[in-house]
DNA sequence: ATGGTCGGTGGCCGA
């Protein structure tokens, strides 16, 4: 079985190639973050076409979340336990949906930007990621062999070596220590990052901005994650950032990225372009 | 080629 997470920036910009991408990486599961879509405007035809079944969660243009299975989709949830919302007065958020996919408990999520340090959606991406913390560390405490993957934008760069530049992040968010220690102390908690070892950098990234020719000077961040639980990080065989994805006109600006389970069938396809 | 990022929206905001 093969899980992915994928930042699409518009399901409805990016269906034609969020439909090529299925074919040709053959996933079982996707993890989809901004679809920037109601549910009505969704387009779940893509999916079913193809012989996955589709949840989605999307409140407005903004944010937009779902998860595509074709090994069954069970106990779909919005949002997770205590997750915080935005404004005053607070507003929830399509920034996660939740779903048991054979046996795995798969959850799609889009972290807070955080705009700018210091902002009041930096210190709300700051309380989600805790409270994400909070949620999961309550389910191992429940079940220490669920198996649990949180795959999705983090808008993290946990280490120096997942962006091309520090210097050019001074001052910047995704790399303050604040949002570095709220990540860790997710993986602290039990939430393995499963794909890195198969795709260790530097210069491994999942995101590349728009701007300035980025993708082909090859000035990205590795801000995309599969988190997993202990009991699916034992399964965890393989992993890819199809960066192939990122290129040619109507590309998102994130890469899937792809992680195997099970021995030979954790080969996650479609390899990374060799360089 | 006199530009320089996209997407959704509605005459800007978010990333």
């Amino acid at each position: 079985m093969r899980i992915a997470t994928w930042n699409v920036n518009s399901a409805r910009a990016r269906a034609d190639r969020i439909g090529a991408w299925l074919d040709r990486s053959d996933v079982d599961v996707l993890a989809i973050q901004e679809t920037k879509a109601r549910d009505d405007q969704f387009p779940a035809a893509v999916f079913t076409d193809r012989g996955y079944e589709v949840a989605h969660h999307g409140l407005s243009q903004w944010n937009g979340v779902a998860i595509a299975s074709r090994v069954g989709i069970d106990d779909v949830r919005i949002g997770f336990p205590g997750q915080p919302g935005y404004g005053d007065p607070e507003e929830a958020e399509a920034r996660a949906i939740g779903a048991t996919c054979a046996g795995v408990r798969v959850w799609s999520l889009y972290v807070p930007n955080g705009r700018e340090v210091g902002h009041p959606h930096y210190d709300y991406k700051l309380r989600w990621l805790e409270a994400l913390r909070e949620a999961g560390s309550a389910e191992l405490a429940a079940d220490p062999r669920a198996q649990i993957a949180y795959m999705g934008d983090f808008n993290i760069a946990p280490r120096d070596e997942d962006v091309w530049d520090m210097a050019e992040f001074e001052g910047s968010t995704h790399v303050t220590a604040p949002e570095r220690a709220a990540f860790e102390k997710l993986v602290g908690a039990g939430f393995e990052d499963v794909a890195r070892p198969h795709t260790p950098g530097p210069g491994v990234y999942t995101y590349w901005d728009y701007k300035g020719l980025s993708f082909p000077k090859r000035k990205g961040m590795r801000i995309d994650f599969v988190l997993a639980s202990p009991a699916l990080a034992e399964r965890a065989a393989g992993a890819a950032v199809d960066r192939e994805e990122r290129k040619g006109k109507g590309a998102s600006d994130h890469a899937p990225v792809i992680v195997g389970l099970d021995g030979a069938d954790g080969q996650a396809r479609p390899k990374e372009e060799a360089k």
